[in-house]
RNA sequence: GGCGCGGUGGCAGAGUGGUUAUGCAGCGGACUGCAACUCCGUGUACGCCGGUUCGAUUCCGACCCGCGCCUCCA
């Protein structure tokens, strides 16, 4: 039984997709204005887990992520570089996948766009002000009415008095309360629109995402995530523009990541201390990044810093050293293991990767023991267990040596490794030890690692 | 001010009403020409004060500290 912690109730609950076997689940993806940060890849890579994990119990997942690509910052970048916005967004939405394919995050089910779906915007909207909870103000925007919906601040647990009285939102004439937001904004003289009802104008931020994740999943569906930024205002929007349309309830869970941080300050555009991803991937490989990603709980705060990576590329070279040099066994062939039933059982607890992490170092500590107690036919049947297992966290899918020897930063060529190896091969066996550590030393100097064993010498980058 | 989250060993980070998290780093040993890798062993923990309990790091309350949202942000 796999149970989730669910924002709306605050607690963790027991996980009953509405139809048996089948999980329908939504995320709130990019804003394709910019690079995507790190607190990007850390929900990209927290809902791969969850849909990994959900397949690997058996669930046929329908998974969703959405891409925003018109929005007033979008047109605002656009504008500053002189470029068309579609340009930008198709620009950026190729970087994104780029991203996302080398920090190992499968691609969604569906991907659907806000400029496909003007026409279920526009036909939400039109539901919404014949239900009485939208409005077409003079200026030709359409607004929701927050006080039409008496749940508002469900989610969020904020009340409708405190958010009008805090008012630190749009005062805005057009607006019947402070609290009320735009579900259809009108476009100024030569702005990028759409026609509708209310003359031409383009969405409005939460809207697209409501008529986008109904579209695609139903008027109710089990999950929908996102950053932890997006509970307020953006989903308590969502579910109010969604059950006020549909009349029925619009998600189960609700599940948030937590935030990331550097130098204790939360990472944000608006503080711009902000990593893209491909920044830290030139220092980084890629997968040490997702095992950093992993090591900790989706929902609590990780700190980026430089030592918490380097720490995990060790423990990540140590598991990838258990698999060195052994052809795992096939995995259908090996049954359950203990550590699969313990591997499980942590996941089922809302997804802690943390704890599986934990039971892959279990089992790279066996598969050395077997190693060195030369019981191979076993050691490969544990290779294939942390495999297998690792593939559900999305991690140690690569040839060890692929990921021992890629992006060596250094200048020598494998050829040349491969001949300063045998060159101290050929001295240690004249017992000229002094020139076998000068090569060793010279390697090492060039970010090189020499591991010997009863085998030979194989190296990595350090 | 309103709402919410958290304080675990040198560091990172799970978890639990009584019994080992795990990893990194450290220390001792084995292996090694010496190292590295690996193996064996090992130390240091649950913010503070009360309460409940036979027993609390784990439940309850107060306090201190940190953080997030309330504004574009994942």
């Amino acid at each position: 039984m796999i149970r989730i912690y669910n924002t709306l109730t605050q607690k963790k609950e027991e996980f009953r997709p509405i139809e048996p076997g089948k999980v329908r689940m939504y995320v709130c993806g990019m804003t394709v204005y910019d690079y995507c940060h790190l607190g990007h890849a850390r929900v990209l890579v927290a809902f791969d887990v969850v849909t990994r994990y959900l397949r690997h119990r058996g669930y046929d997942v329908e998974y969703v992520r959405n891409i925003t690509d018109i929005d007033d910052k979008i047109l605002r970048r656009a504008d500053e570089n002189g470029e068309a916005y579609t340009s930008l967004t198709d620009r950026m939405i190729q970087a994104m996948h780029e991203d996302e394919a080398r920090l190992g995050v499968l691609s969604p089910d569906e991907e659907p766009r806000a400029t496909a779906y003007i026409d279920d915007i526009i036909a939400m909207i039109q539901q919404l002000i014949a239900g009485g909870h939208a409005y077409a103000a003079d200026n030709g925007d359409v607004y929701f009415s927050v006080e039409s919906f008496p749940d508002y601040g469900k989610l969020s647990k904020k009340k409708l008095d405190d958010l009008i009285a805090g008012a630190r939102v749009d005062v805005q004439e057009a607006k019947r309360s402070p609290a009320d937001f735009a579900l259809w904004k009108a476009a100024g003289p030569g702005e990028v629109s759409w026609q509708s009802p209310w003359g031409d104008g383009r969405p409005g931020w939460h809207i697209e995402c409501s008529a986008m994740s109904t579209r695609c999943l139903g008027n109710t569906f089990d999950i929908h995530g996102g950053g932890p930024d997006l509970l307020f205002p953006h989903h308590e929007n969502e579910i109010a523009q969604s059950e006020c349309a549909t009349g029925h309830t619009f998600v189960h869970t609700w599940m948030h990541a937590g935030a990331i941080r550097v130098n204790k300050e939360k990472m944000s555009k608006s503080l711009g201390n902000f990593f893209t991803i491909r920044e830290i991937l030139e220092t980084y490989p890629a997968e040490v990044v997702r095992y950093f990603l992993v090591s900790s709980h989706y929902r609590s705060q990780v700190d980026y810093s430089e030592e918490n990576l380097a720490e995990a590329g060790r423990t990540l070279t140590r598991l990838y050293h258990a698999l060195r040099g052994i052809v795992p066994a096939s995995s259908g062939e090996v049954p359950e293991t203990e550590h699969d039933r313990r591997f499980a059982e942590v996941m089922d607890d809302d997804f802690n990767t943390a704890g599986a992490i934990s039971v892959l170092h279990a089992v790279a500590n066996e598969i050395n023991q077997l190693r060195r107690d030369g019981e191979d036919q076993a050691a490969r049947r544990s290779a294939a267990v942390l495999v297998r297992l690792g593939a559900v966290v999305g991690l140690l899918q690569q040839d060890p040596e692929a990921f021992f020897q890629a992006d060596t930063g250094s200048d020598l060529t494998a050829e040349e490794i491969e001949r300063m190896i045998q060159a101290r091969a050929d001295a240690r066996k004249d017992k000229n030890f002094a020139e076998a550590d000068r090569i060793r030393d010279e390697l090492a100097d060039k970010g090189i690692v020499l591991d010997d064993s009863r085998e030979g010498t194989t190296w990595r980058r350090a």
